[in-house]
DNA sequence: TTTTGAGTTGTTCGA
DNA sequence: GTCGAACAACTCAAA
C-alpha cells in the first residue's frame, strides 16, 4: 500500500476533513503531519495568543487522530525542507491538504505544489474552510461582490454543502518517522501570562463540537436578543475554533439545521455568512490586509501617535467601555464583537490612529486572529473597505456603554478599580462629583485615568478629516 | 447602456 | 422623554 501525507494547516480536525477523506478514498495509508514554520507564513505569522491556542488545538487534533489509530507527526523549521525530509523517509507518493486563502500563503502553496509535482508526487488540495470557494461566487457581471447583502443572496441560491463524512476505515502509515515533541515547537510563551486565557476558555478539555453543542443548546434561542450584551456570554465564541479549523462552516450550518427555527438561528447563520464574505473579499482583493480597498483613503490624514496607541492598547483611555474591552482582549485573548466595534471606532475616529495599527494589535492578541475577518472588520471601522460604515457613524463610548452594559457588569468585571462607582457614573467617571469618587475609592488620574480625548472635539476632528477626502 | 433601489451594527439635533 | 430627519453622496448590483 502506498502512503500519502495529509498535511494539516488551519484545518485541525478529523471530521469534515476533505483532504483526509480524499487521501483515504484514493487507497493510501495515511501519515498526518503538522509543520511549525512561521517564517514561511509571510507577513502574517500567528501572533502570541494564536500560538497559545494552536498548542492546545494540536493536542486535541492528536487525540482525535489517535482514536483512529493515527499518530500526528510534528516538525518545525523550514517548511519545504521538512516536508521533503518526511516524504523521503516515508517514501510517500502523495500529499493532500486543505486550501488557505491568505495572499502570501496562496503564493507559497502554489510554489510548493509545483515543487512536489516536479518530484513526481501526487498533489491534491481541497476546501475545508468555506461553504463556497471565493472564485465561484460572482455578480452578474462576473465580478467579486463588495456588498454583503447581494453576496448573501447569491449564496442562498446555492445548495448548502454537507459536511464530509469520516472514512470508515483508515489505514495508518506504520513505519517509524522522526517527530519532535509538541513542547519543542515553543508555542507557549516563556513568561506565563496565559492564566486569564486558560480560565476563560477551558480549552484543554472542550472539543470544538462540544463547544458548538453547548452554544446551540443554551444560547441560540436568545442569540438575537442578547448577543450585543458584552457582560453576558451569549455569543458563540466559536471564532478561535473556526480560525484554526477545529470546526468548519459546513459543520456549523448542519448543526444549525437541527435547531428550532427562529430569529436566533437566522441571525447566527448570517454571522457564518459574514465570515464567508470576509474570505471572498480577501481572496479577490488581496492587498486589503495592508491597503484600504477604497484607494482615496491612501491620502487619509491620520495622526499617528505612539503614546495614544499605547494607552489604547493597555486600556488606559479613560473611557470605561473602551478600556474594559482592551483589558478583556489582553486577559482572555478575545473581545466581544460589539466592543470590537466600539474600540475600533474610538481608535480610528476619536484618536485618528491608522486602522492598520489596530489590526496589527488585534492580530497579536486575539486567539481567533483570522486575516480575512480581521481585515474586513478594521476596514469597516475605518470606512475604507467593503460595505464599510459611513464616515459620520462614530460610536459614542458613553452611549454604547449605557445602552449595552447598562448595569456596568462588563466594565466592573474588567476594571475592578471602578467596582464601587454607582451605575449612573460607571461609563463616565469624570462626571462624578468628588464625594462620589471618594466614596468609591477612586482618585481620577491616579487609580483610573482621565479621558485621553474630549468626545465632542474628537468627533468633530474626525468628521473634518473625512470631509477632506470628499471629492478626491 | 441606462436606470433604479439599496446599502450590518449610529449619533445628534430640533420639533 | 420621544421621535424623525439629517448626516453626503456614492457605489454597487441587478433589472
Amino acid at each position: 500500500m502506498e502512503t500519502a501525507i495529509v498535511w494539516f494547516r488551519r484545518d485541525l480536525r478529523v471530521e469534515d476533513n476533505p483532504a483526509l477523506a480524499a487521501a483515504v478514498e484514493s487507497g493510501f495509508s495515511i501519515l498526518p503531519v503538522f509543520v511549525w514554520a512561521p517564517e514561511d507564513e509571510g507577513k502574517w505569522a500567528p501572533g502570541s495568543a494564536s500560538k497559545w491556542w494552536l498548542h492546545h488545538a494540536l493536542i486535541r487534533l492528536r487525540k482525535q487522530l489517535q482514536q483512529r489509530g493515527l499518530s500526528l507527526l510534528l516538525r518545525k523549521g523550514h517548511l519545504q525542507q521538512e516536508l521533503d525530509s518526511i516524504i523521503e523517509s516515508s517514501a510517500a507518493k502523495a500529499i493532500f491538504w486543505n486550501r488557505r486563502y491568505e495572499p502570501d500563503i496562496i503564493r507559497r502553496d502554489a510554489q510548493l505544489k509545483e515543487h512536489f509535482k516536479e518530484s513526481g508526487l501526487k498533489v491534491s488540495s481541497h476546501n475545508s474552510a468555506l461553504l463556497f470557494e471565493p472564485w465561484t461566487v460572482a455578480t452578474g457581471e462576473g465580478k467579486a461582490y463588495k456588498v454583503f447583502t447581494p453576496f448573501s443572496k447569491a449564496l442562498a441560491r446555492n445548495q448548502t454543502p454537507e459536511p464530509v463524512a469520516i472514512p470508515a476505515r483508515i489505514q495508518p502509515f506504520e513505519a517509524r518517522t522522526h517527530s519532535v515533541e509538541l513542547e519543542a515547537l515553543n508555542l507557549l510563551p516563556k513568561i506565563p501570562w496565559t492564566s486569564g486565557i486558560q480560565t476563560f476558555w477551558a480549552a484543554d478539555s472542550q472539543s470544538a463540537k462540544d463547544w458548538l453543542e453547548g452554544f446551540l443548546d443554551e444560547s441560540l434561542v436568545r442569540y438575537h436578543s442578547r448577543r450585543d450584551i458584552p457582560g453576558e456570554l451569549s455569543t458563540s465564541r466559536l471564532s478561535p475554533y473556526l480560525a484554526w479549523g477545529e470546526l468548519g462552516p459546513r459543520q456549523v450550518r448542519a448543526a444549525l439545521q437541527n435547531c428550532a427555527a427562529g430569529k436566533g438561528r437566522e441571525t447566527f447563520d448570517r454571522e457564518v455568512l459574514w465570515r464567508e464574505f470576509a474570505y471572498h473579499v480577501l481572496y479577490n482583493f488581496p492587498k486589503t490586509p495592508e491597503q484600504p480597498l477604497q484607494s482615496r483613503f491612501n491620502e487619509f490624514p491620520w495622526k499617528p501617535d505612539s503614546e495614544l496607541l499605547r494607552r489604547w492598547q493597555k486600556g488606559l483611555t479613560g473611557y470605561p467601555i473602551v478600556d474594559a474591552g482592551m483589558r478583556q482582549l489582553w486577559q482572555t485573548g478575545w473581545m466581544h464583537n460589539r466592543i470590537r466595534m466600539v474600540v475600533a471606532s474610538f481608535l480610528v475616529k476619536h484618536l485618528l490612529q491608522p486602522w492598520q495599527q489596530g489590526a496589527a494589535w488585534f492580530w497579536d492578541t486575539l486567539v481567533d486572529a483570522d486575516l480575512a475577518s480581521n481585515t474586513l472588520g478594521w476596514q469597516w471601522a475605518g470606512g475604507c473597505g467593503a460595505d464599510a460604515a459611513p464616515y459620520f457613524r462614530i460610536f459614542n463610548p458613553i452611549l454604547q456603554g449605557e445602552k449595552f452594559d447598562s448595569n456596568g457588569y462588563y466594565v466592573r468585571h474588567y476594571l475592578p478599580e471602578l467596582h464601587r462607582l454607582p451605575d449612573n457614573y460607571i461609563h463616565k467617571p469624570w462626571e462624578a462629583p468628588a464625594q462620589v469618587l471618594e466614596n468609591a475609592g477612586i482618585n481620577l488620574g491616579e487609580s483610573y485615568p482621565m479621558p485621553v480625548v474630549d468626545l465632542k472635539a474628537g468627533r468633530d476632528r474626525a468628521l473634518k478629516a473625512w470631509e477632506e477626502l470628499k471629492g478626491s
